[in-house]
RNA sequence: GGCGACGUAGCCAAGUGGUAAGGCAGAGCUCUGCAAAAGCUCGAUUCCCCAGUUCGAAUCUGGGCGUCGCCUCCA
């Protein structure tokens, strides 16, 4: 049993295989910082942090690579609408993801390269493919002419007649063909620009990443280049152009995997059409975790779409997993992990292309049973359970001990004496010692069985905004959302 | 217009030839003075529709219908 994964390359399921004996090479496209992250990116990203963790499980040493794009067109067009430096804004933006990523407990990739601190090898690159013939300088810059490489379109599985069709493709005065596409840009006045031997400018998109795969990972084949599916076609396929005629034996990658996209309103999530809120903004209203464990309960592949009811059914899920996981926890102690069906349950998931919804499956399965557990077999199932959750990325957090409560209002107080009518009184007293000093009171008279003056101090808090809750060990208290 | 994906209970969603995982919501029960919370139990004779292949199909084939993606910057 081993995994499986679809690639897009061949269209189909493959056997995972690295290239090279227990080492696995990841390069994963990163973000465009022109504009703030959105909860789709959250979703990719997510998913190779998955990705990544389970090969590391598997035993692999993978090598996660994940880039930035630090220059682009629209960040420079933004600098020309708000008068701020280029760079300003693309590292503000690209900090507030990367906050983000911390947050959503998805790990730092082990090398971040970013395009402008590869300014020269790109330029070599360029280079190259005109040597061979490959690219041509126009007006504006140098272009890559597609009709040079006979493959083009095989990664989006497109001929280039049907491209060509496409209603959409602009005619550029500066190009031979629609279809080739920029790789360096001469710069306008004013435009941020570095020197190369066809004139400064600045790279076009796609052959960053061409440049930092030979150079970081290294020129030949490596094993998985990842990113959403709305890159496969141009980027990718672009990405391949430009790197494989240079080398000597492609493809540029073994897998492509490529992960669905996010629809908001029943349209996919895009920076052009701002159909987003900002990430880091969606992170304060929603647990990070729980928004986790809803990506986990879609396949990787699936046009997913997103709502604020399947977000706040996703928090009361894992809700369930917190629970099972603080019932398994005074059992605790060192020792080594004993597996048992959980994870060859999560294992089996996982193997047929990362089906993370059936892992899910299986905690929740060992969450509904965990009242069942022997007493003597409680520690191993306390640290394989945790270390399921660890590795779908959900480390269980110390937090997962206390029942979750919520800030009581700043009036509490003032409203709580309005509401008891002078009945008990706690001048000076704190909003939990009032708590604490109506619950007392409240049990004195259920002692006595004057249930309405019982039902009264209970109501009151209700009112409050604090539930009670009569469990065997003494009474609880929550604040209502 | 071309290429592709998807359509499973109220909602989200797994399952890719052997008789429908899981989550949310809902119902019942237990507990409780009553609640709340918690625990237990239950849910599709059926997988968009229509034909076909097969002993057997949600799963394969053909045809419809619908939704979405890509063909343009995008994870």
């Amino acid at each position: 049993m081993s995994l499986k994964l679809y690639n897009t390359r061949t269209r189909q399921l493959e056997e995972f295989r690295p290239l090279r004996e227990g080492r696995v090479d990841i390069y994963v496209c990163g973000l465009t910082p022109s504009a703030e992250a959105h909860i789709g990116h959250a979703r990719s990203f997510l998913f190779f942090d998955v990705l990544r963790r389970y090969l590391r499980h598997l035993g692999f040493d993978a090598r996660y690579v994940q880039n930035v794009t630090d220059i682009d067109d629209r960040s420079i067009a933004r600098a020309r609408e708000t008068g701020e430096d280029w760079y300003d804004i693309v590292s503000g933006y690209y900090a507030s993801f990367k906050e983000s990523m911390r947050r959503l407990d998805v790990e730092e990739p082990d090398v971040e390269p970013y395009a402008t601190k590869f300014i020269v090898q790109i330029v070599e690159m360029i280079g190259e493919l005109l040597e061979r013939e490959i690219a041509y300088v126009s007006e504006d810059g140098v272009y890559y002419d597609v009709s040079k490489f006979s493959r083009y379109g095989a990664l989006a599985h497109r001929k280039i007649d049907e491209l060509e069709a496409g209603a959409r493709i602009e005619v550029d005065e500066h190009k031979d063909d629609p279809l080739d596409f920029a790789l360096w840009k001469f710069a306008k006045p004013g435009e941020p620009s570095w020197e190369s031997p066809w004139g400064a400018g600045r790279p076009g998109w796609h052959i960053e990443c061409s440049a930092m795969t030979r150079t970081v990972i290294g020129p030949d084949t490596f094993d998985m280049h990842g990113g959403g599916a709305d890159l496969v076609f141009p980027h990718h396929e672009n990405e391949i152009a430009q790197s494989e005629p240079l080398m000597p034996h492609p493809p540029m990658a073994n897998f492509w995997v490529h992960g669905g996209v996010l629809l908001s309103d029943g349209k996919k999530m895009s920076k052009s059409l701002g159909n987003f809120e900002p990430l880091s903004e969606l992170l304060d209203r929603h647990d990070p975790q729980a928004v986790r464990l809803l990506f986990l309960q879609t396949g990787y592949r699936k046009v997913m779409s997103m709502s604020e009811e399947s977000l706040d059914a996703a928090a009361v899920s894992l809700e369930r997993l917190k629970a099972a996981w603080r019932k398994l926890h005074p059992h605790s102690s060192a020792g080594a992990l004993k597996r048992s069906v959980l994870l060859e349950q999560i294992e089996a998931a996982l193997n047929n292309d990362m089906n993370t919804a059936g892992a899910l499956a299986e905690l929740h399965r060992f969450a509904a049973n965990v009242d069942a557990i022997p007493e003597d077999s409680r520690s191993d199932a306390f640290r394989e359970f945790s270390y399921a959750l660890e590795m779908l990325g959900m480390p269980p957090r110390s937090s997962w001990l206390e029942v979750p409560k919520v800030e009581l209002a700043a009036d509490f107080l003032e409203r709580l004496q309005r509401e008891l009518s002078g009945e008990i009184s706690f001048n000076g007293a704190s909003p939990h010692d009032a708590i604490e000093r109506i619950i007392a009171e409240r049990n004195l008279a259920r002692m006595q069985k004057d249930w309405s003056r019982s039902d009264r101090l209970r109501d009151a808090l209700a009112r409050c905004g604090v539930t009670l809750k009569d469990g065997k060990d003494g009474t609880t208290w929550t604040v209502d959302a």
